[in-house]
DNA sequence: TTCATAATTTAGATAAGTCTAAAAATTAAT
DNA sequence: ATTAATTTTTAGACTTATCTAAATTATGAA
């Protein structure tokens, strides 16, 4: 008999979302997440991140020692993993089939990426043709638990007149989603820049030989390009 | 702050699940459930029910008078259609799309009809071509909570030398579904009955002039067939 | 109608996940 | 190096959903 939020393979709902908010935070901290960063991150308190950072221990999937932060075990990593490839294959089925936009689809694909079966993943992605990104830009893992990442230049890296295309987006709310979206800032859309200012390092940019318009710093940060 | 469970618009998957479990004995016994036949149906205890049931009376999801058994209200009735709807329309996706076989969808579905999206309701309908039945012959409820049962002719209510084609199944169990398989007796498949043997009411059937077998009176109670 | 059996409900306990408030450990500052 | 501030952990409590065992109500047979 399972109980409330328990899944057949072992891990409730609450411990993917842990396991996959640890997962996050570790390309930033990688030599160990802290407590307090967690709780922001799952908008709980210090309190229920130690008392379930001490479940995840004990089912060996992440390392912890008191006061020292965790880091995900090579077990935690596949399954924080295996939860992030469902969540990016679910978000292209969404807008390339359904049709929703690209600033929808993050709170539905957090509900069906702990929908479990292997089977299931296995042929959304050969129904959706191996996509390797999701709408946001962000690299799908394959069935093996592997991501390549290579978005490490930033619009905001560019000089005067280089040329680039935006490739993904650093921060996937929908409020800078829609915003790219009016300034027609989509992927694909390749940028040039005309001008940046030094007072508030403001850019001026132009799509694919349209007119010049300006973007924030902020803007220019949390989008990814390729040149 | 939501708990373990809890869905955004007030009823947690177990809620839904009592709800669903409700509606479907409602169909066999319209004056009221009883809490014995919900704890059956649900593979949990009678004192587990009556905890449930009153959590539902309070939310006016069912009318609950002690030791009387239980009815749906309308609003009680609306969520567990709508459950349905999105089970059964996910099946048909799960079969037609990602194909996968009749007899393997029902655990996937039960996950799947939990996910919380008026929206994702509608595009997958209109995806789908706004199906009328599921892959078990099953009728999927409009957006409005309406259903249409025509199904209440069984194989085993034909004379010798009638002839109908299956609509659908009452039991689909995947033991049942791969038992039918196996004779290639799947929806759509018309049927005549040569024999009918009065010892044990099993039946002696061909499939479009193919040769004639042997099926049990169990098998022909649970398939639904038109003239 | 009374009595035995079956169905249902209550009482008390457990597990998961969360919270608040207080204690302990770490880090930073003087 | 000692104190102050911050972070983390513990302790105790609450909620949802479950269970077992005991008490209560309903039902059916003589």
């Amino acid at each position: 008999m399972y109980f409330c939020c328990m899944k057949p393979d072992g891990n409730s709902f609450t411990e993917e979302n842990y396991l996959k908010a640890i997962h996050k935070l570790s390309r930033i901290n990688p030599k160990g997440v802290s407590t307090n960063s967690i709780a922001g991150a799952m908008k709980t308190k210090a309190s229920s991140v130690t008392d379930m950072v001490k479940k995840l221990a004990i089912k060996m999937l992440i390392n912890y020692t008191k006061y020292q932060g965790v880091t995900l075990t090579e077990k935690g990593r596949k399954a924080a993993v295996s939860v992030v490839r469902k969540h990016r294959l679910w978000e292209v089925f969404l807008v390339d089939n359904l049709g929703f936009k690209w600033d929808s689809v993050h709170e539905i694909a957090e509900q069906l990426e702990h929908v479990q079966s292997e089977e299931l993943v296995a042929r959304i992605d050969r129904y959706l043709g191996f996509p390797k990104y999701d709408p946001h830009g962000d690299p799908i893992p394959d069935s093996d638990g592997n991501i390549t990442h290579h978005k490490d230049t930033c619009l905001s890296d560019l000089k005067v007149n280089q040329v680039a295309v935006v490739v993904g987006v650093k921060d996937s709310s929908s409020s800078f989603l829609q915003h790219l979206e009016k300034m027609k800032l989509v992927l694909g859309a390749s940028v040039k820049v005309e001008e940046i200012v030094d007072f508030d390092n403001s850019m001026s940019i132009c799509i694919s030989d349209g007119l010049p318009f300006s973007i924030s710093e902020a803007v220019a940060k949390n989008l990814y390009i390729k040149r």
